[in-house]
DNA sequence: CAGCCTATACTCGGCACCGGATATACGGGA
DNA sequence: TCCCGTATATCCGGTGCCGAGTATAGGCTG
């Protein structure tokens, strides 16, 4: 059986083994540091499952068992040469290829026509005010790595996630206004159903 | 053991209750005629797994069993107060406030550097042109729709889709571009790696 | 040096989820 | 009337994932 692509954390793994050999417990720690957790969901439980599964695969191999002190064992793990190809190649498959997601506003959004006008408006400008805060600590972070000397390729994926948020919060304000003025398609329609 | 928000094929469930009691293969496939498996992911294992759940919450009841000709019985559902409660609270939440979520890009963007910039340019014009087909077919969706005379409410979510999606475009063809010039921060390292 | 908190390192049981299997009914062509 | 493809309707076994639990070591405080 072939690998399946399911949980990004196996991602993560490869990637760091691809720098030097780690115990899981490290992996985490090293996540961490470098703020991978806000683009990985880091999970201790899944770290070791999805670990395991990588070595059932062959993608990485289990390098030492050290013993420090009378600590618990601690496996260090090392990536192999598939590990490496599968690393690189569901890296370019994630990058090339747009997935089919399902964000969670989408569904919400889908059905807001279920409750009134004004309880639609008041939750999107809350929406909209959460949505500026999180770009404001984007930009707290985004400062912070840079006076660190990190370079842009380093946190490039925050660029990104500040376009998109910008987008979004562009597009509640939008739909805000829309109805607050009754200016949004089915608008009549939409009132009518809720008195 | 109070309702547990997961999967959003529940909330569909319920919002498709509140219109009228059904079967749940009746559920599936007025989702697909409404083009609701665009934003919720729709799975038959899924369905029945999330229904039986409902009904164990109180959120639903098992109205009548009907028995058409000799075709196996399917039994109809009707949604509770209870539930009706909880399709608007559960709504409020998912509009009001950002979920945490961690888009497979995202992960993929952020491990670019391991890949050589000459095939990083590449990749990312890949998926620039992707999405673009993806906006080109989402015009052609809303055309037909608003042909049908459906009004903008009834499609509000492709709308916030297509926001979304253009500023991923916009992005993309800003980081091909800095890229292909260059000038994204931590540049000439990336190549330096890579020889 | 007792006591407590935090860091280290992993384990495990439960459950939601998914894909595919199952089984019958119906309609249309040869 | 036989056959086959499609629609109807549900079920089930496997698995990946998660949260909470466990246990020891080291460090700090009074």
């Amino acid at each position: 059986m072939t690998f399946k692509r399911t949980n990004p954390l196996a991602l993560a793994v490869l990637a760091l083994l691809s720098e030097r050999p780690m115990h899981p417990y490290e992996m985490a720690q090293t996540m961490r540091e470098r703020h991978q957790e806000e683009v990985i969901k880091l999970n201790y439980g899944s770290l070791y499952t999805v670990v395991e599964s990588l070595r059932g695969h062959e993608l990485i191999t289990a390098s030492a068992v050290q013993k420090a002190g009378n600590r618990p064992e601690r496996t260090v793990y090392a990536v192999t040469a598939a590990g490496t190809a599968e690393l690189h190649d569901w890296l370019r498959d994630l990058i090339a290829v747009p997935a089919k997601e399902y964000p969670r506003f989408e569904a919400g959004i889908s059905l807001v026509g279920l409750l009134p006008p004004a309880d639609a408006l008041e939750l999107v400008q809350q929406r909209e005010a959460a949505v500026g805060e999180q770009l404001a600590a984007l930009a707290v972070l985004l400062e912070k790595l840079a006076g660190m000397g990190l370079p842009q390729l380093a946190w490039i994926e925050l660029d990104y996630r500040m376009a998109v948020l910008r987008a979004e919060r562009a597009w509640l304000a939008w739909f805000a206004t829309a109805t607050r003025e009754g200016t949004v398609g089915g608008y009549d329609d939409w009132e009518d159903r809720h008195r």
